[in-house]
DNA sequence: CTTCGCATAATTTGATCATATTCTTGGCGC
DNA sequence: GCGCCAAGAATATGATCAAATTATGCGAAG
């Protein structure tokens, strides 16, 4: 049920389905329903339950999971259940940490390899972001933001460090819906004017602060919208 | 063959095999593998080898590979060939620039929950690996300076920080053995004394600061031993 | 007559599935 | 309240299908 509603209208879903393993696209839509809040966290993950939902069979279901519980989306909630990973106090202090450090450095990569069609796309996604936030379109909102972001990473060409970056994705990914449910989609200020800004001039220290910035300013309000709760 | 002679002398490997299923300890022995040199840079990894070897079933031999290439362990050789991951100078980079903040901050953190037990198995650990070194014991040195800094990762008390840098050391683990073989295990200065004693009067920038020192040491002469070949 | 190249066959390996087994759990009786 | 039993879910196995690589053999050119 949930994958009709995603399937159709999410741009992170490869459209070549046919010639895909089907552990992959499991394991797509598994990030994607996670990422997106379509699976709060907490909430527990059944094999059995996703076989008949995706419609796959037992053994690609279990692989993505492993992968999943892996990359830190999921866990093992003691004996042998799965549920949608939480995110506790401690866990904000280290992703901020983490991408304080770690987005930044990707952005000043960026900077030096950024390319004008590069550009062309990301002033694509933060129109389309924008648009999302005043229509108050938050499933929009969300993934344009993601897209953003991953575009950035891209661009880096830094692989671990981009994988990293996305594996700390699915820790807080989940909690943005909260955020929004919280402040709503117009309470969302973000640095990527400045950002663009600093690309268009291949400023890599400005760009690299406008990205702390955000960063700062989004794991603040999850810590805020966690501490509410 | 090769599991013979890593599964008694190893730590890494739990000894309680009894209570634990078949996927877990195919992934434990396979990453001990693969972290310590047993299995080399680029070599292949098949599904039915490992079956044999390993006298496990295909599927959890599946799901042990799945969450080592979630890892970065291993990786899709193109056509649905795995194969151990290689190190190229662009890979050095980036794990360098993120042990270099990472595993401070991890020390940072250690320091000041550092406990008199937690200390003691430090210097234990400090003593092994000299022990190894001046015995010229590669296998013991590697084995032995991987557990020195997990055991620190584990007193900083921060989960998501400690998996992603024990990510890093898959990575970068198995050269290691190759710049034991160029430089011979005299050559490896480290800056473990620094950081004992740096723990010992809760000098957590002190103790950052030689971390940090011993880093970019271990990083350097992993570069220089790939840039030989 | 030998050798190179290409096409086809055989083997190896990965992907998927159906099924059996084991473990957890929740209910029921004592 | 405690323990036992049944249902359900996860783990593990082996078989089967599909894909890819390697081996083989035939023909043509030198």
């Amino acid at each position: 049920m949930k994958i009709d509603v995603i399937t159709p209208t999410n741009p992170f879903l490869s459209d070549d389905a046919g010639k895909m393993p089907a552990h992959q696209m499991v394991y797509e839509k598994l990030r994607v329903m996670i990422l997106f809040g379509d699976l709060a966290p907490g909430q527990a993950v059944t094999i059995q339950g996703l076989t008949t939902e995706l419609g796959a069979g037992m053994t690609p279901v279990r692989e993505a999971i492993r992968r999943l519980i892996a990359e830190g989306a999921l866990t093992h909630q003691g004996n042998r259940r799965v549920s949608v990973a939480l995110l506790t106090a401690v866990c904000v202090d280290e992703l901020g940490f983490m991408r304080k450090t770690l987005e930044p450095e990707l952005t000043r990569r960026a900077t030096t390899r950024m390319t004008d069609a590069g550009l062309d796309a990301l002033r694509t996604s933060d129109a389309d972001l924008n648009a999302a936030i005043t229509r108050g379109d938050v499933g929009a909102y969300l993934t344009h933001n993601y897209r953003f972001h991953t575009q950035i990473y891209a661009l880096a060409q830094a692989p671990i460090m981009a994988a990293t970056v996305d594996r700390l994705w699915l820790r807080f990914g989940p909690s943005l819906r909260v955020v929004c449910g919280r402040f709503g989609t117009l309470n969302l200020p973000d640095k990527h004017m400045d950002l663009l800004a600093a690309f268009a001039r291949k400023d890599a220290s400005a760009a690299a602060k406008a990205m702390a910035e955000d960063v700062t300013q989004g794991m603040k309000q999850i810590r805020a919208a966690l501490d509410e709760v």
